[in-house]
DNA sequence: CTTGACCTTAGATTTAACTCTAAGGTTTAT
DNA sequence: ATAAACCTTAGAGTTAAATCTAAGGTCAAG
């Protein structure tokens, strides 16, 4: 049995957080106390940490909540579902860490070009990359692409 | 001379945008008709292909402010200011993927763990994993960390 | 019996970068 | 001359996940 600072503490968050979850569907005390203190029992903290556990593997809030539907109702839900939010979970990861990359490579070479010394930046290589059309930009990052060239 | 609907479609950006950019401060065109609408010229297309170019590295639209008045005042800035910027964000782009792959590795074993089939749920390798303290999860994490450990 | 730590609520604020809405004025083509 | 396409403004809404504020109630220790 704990409150929601004792909660909050065990488990490293702080208990905006707990409310928030509370208000947002994912976690709600067991009880109350009279006077209207949060109690949070031993599978409530189970649930808190299962919480935490999706989202440090990269799980929104609104993902998580599917899981701990399933989670609670597990007969009714097959592997290939729970694998599936994992595997559409992955994809989106690798997506976002691919367009990271082509972040880090321009960046990248935008650096080396420049010698970075105390220099006037009026000749710098990389005001000059940025001036101009160039390959070391790479530019096939729009995000919603579909869209935007769609509509507009 | 463009009004602001063609320099959004040679762009290929909303209206919405320029309006946007405009109100901080990012790019406001040279003049207006006398019925109030905007007039950008050649000079503010390169400095929005600038901002776009930015853009497209990773920088944020604060970032680009930054840059852009580096851009305007070349001979009062070295190389060595531009380059700090560069890096910066080489550096927080580095972090970002860092944690990306984080995820990427705890979804893949999980997914790897996981028969993917029509089997119920109820022994779903996954589900265990989040309910449980396991190396599949990789917890060291925790975004803001200094600030989360300290107060709270 | 009061101080300080803890708890309650509702609601506002934060961040980033748009995106949308409403209500109306302007230009261009037919 | 009128309809379509374009433009104007101010301001609200979106997303995610908290975080903060104000105003007040509860509880244990000294």
């Amino acid at each position: 049995m704990y409150r929601i600072g004792e909660l909050a503490k065990v488990c490293e968050v702080k208990t905006d957080t707990l409310r928030f979850y509370e208000k947002h569907g994912l976690l709600a005390p067991s009880s109350r106390t009279e006077s209207g203190y949060r109690i949070y029992t031993q599978t409530d903290a189970d649930r808190l940490r299962f919480i935490l556990r999706a989202k440090a593997v990269g799980f929104t809030l609104a993902e998580i909540s599917e899981l701990l539907s399933i989670e609670l109702d597990k007969a009714n839900w097959a592997c290939a579902d729970v694998k599936g939010l994992v595997d559409d979970k992955l994809s989106h990861v690798e997506q976002k860490i691919a367009e990271l990359e082509r972040f880090r490579r321009s960046l990248s070479s935008l650096s080396q070009a420049c010698c970075g010394g105390p220099e006037s930046a009026e000749h710098c290589s990389i005001l000059e990359a940025l001036e101009t059309n160039c390959d070391q930009i790479r530019c096939e990052n729009h995000r919603h692409d579909a869209k935007q060239t769609h509509k507009q």
